[in-house]
DNA sequence: AGCTCCTTTCGTACGGTGTACGAAAGATAT
DNA sequence: ATATCTTTCGTACACCGTACGAAAGGAGCT
């Protein structure tokens, strides 16, 4: 706390929230919080900042940042796959942001990061609406992984669950956890999102008609 | 507001609170709101609830019931699909238990639910391991979706998107959203979930392997 | 110098929150 | 009646976001 005091702007009222946000959690970060930590009655953010809501927005565009690539593979299924990893890691980092994300409109480097996939798909043959559906697909999947990831790395209290489970009424979750504790998968995340990218394509539009009996392979439709 | 005061419980009261959110949003619960409606003192409630977390626990329990299949389809892709369907439309309507249900432990309905989701899968030749990842995939693209999905139903401001457009910096994305507003897909739940489960599963090993797959179009270098 | 005008700072106060604490009321058994 | 347990809840505290408006600082004029 406590540093020189700096020129006030919106971005550098983001960057201390940040740094408060990254070392104490989400829930420490108030508007007096900040202020203390810029040297600055707390009043002095307004001038800068609408709301509460508004310098999350700040923040969130700035992880926004991170999620960019620095430069664009060729094969646009890499690209993509390498963005949603980014983002993915960023995520983890800042789980916070998993939820403010959601409520703010959207920021510069969040148009930045739509362009860049855009950008991706550009060489492809997908019309505008399958890439807008295939981005937010997985946008959807990198989310949610992200969420049930970050929520499942706290402790929880196994005591009710492990009663549960000693009744008896769960027989399937008592196997599947029995013996030793199963690793559960980890590598979910790559094996999703090849799914999603590999299958996924102007080149593939069985997907459209009902899942038809699946044939063994091959499948010459296209 | 006001009823005729009922025998207090912690499912009385995690009903009173879910009525609460469901008129009033999320943000509307309070200690004091939830004691109103149940026509009690406020600290009434800590008799039966540790906390508001614990609270809001029961709430997310509750609504994991709306979850849980009646009978279960024979094929497993189909049951699995409809499960997940039910937890989607759970998650529209009640867009909050998003982020909640991922702080809270376990409860009874949610391991009904891992126990109906194992049931389904028991006819199937995957691992134990194979069964969780999947699971745990499909969950994630479930909550996933449902978090972009509640998001994107609140009217953003945007303006400043519009200003950012119309500066020239973003091609891509003026292109696709250029003349009427398209359509973004709406159907990408349904596409995604089916990638997932037609794609996955020990019948199909070509996943673990490099995706190599022959199209006609000679396919570059992957 | 004073004077005006604009930007920037921020002290105070209000109405909200979760909940610790401990007193009270009610029920039940002896 | 007494003692013990269950259940209710009033008060108080620390913290929150922020409305309001007073002040300070600076720049450009006459």
């Amino acid at each position: 706390m406590s540093r020189i005091k700096a020129q006030l702007s919106r971005e550098t009222i983001a960057a201390a929230a940040l740094a408060i946000a990254d070392v104490e959690g989400f829930e420490a970060i108030s508007m007096r919080r900040v202020a203390q930590e810029l040297n600055v009655g707390t009043m002095s953010l307004y001038y800068y900042v609408k709301t509460k809501k508004d310098l999350i927005a700040v923040m969130d565009d700035a992880l926004m940042s991170l999620a960019l690539l620095p430069s664009m593979p060729r094969n646009w299924k890499r690209a993509i796959a390498e963005i949603a990893t980014r983002t993915h890691s960023m995520l983890l980092r800042h789980p916070w942001a998993l939820v403010s994300m959601q409520s703010a409109p959207p920021g510069l480097n969040a148009m930045r990061h739509m362009e860049q996939c855009l950008e991706a798909l550009e060489k492809t043959s997908m019309t505008a609406k399958q890439k807008l559906t295939l981005l937010a697909m997985v946008d959807d999947f990198v989310f949610g992984h992200a969420l049930r990831e970050a929520a499942s790395e706290k402790v929880v209290d196994m005591e009710f669950a492990a009663a549960q489970l000693a009744t008896g009424n769960f027989p399937r979750i008592a196997e599947v956890f029995d013996g030793s504790r199963i690793d559960i998968g980890k590598d979910r995340f790559q094996v999703g999102l090849r799914l999603l990218l590999e299958e996924y394509g102007p080149q593939r539009p069985r997907l459209l008609p009902k899942p038809r009996r699946s044939s063994r392979r091959g499948e010459s439709r296209e």
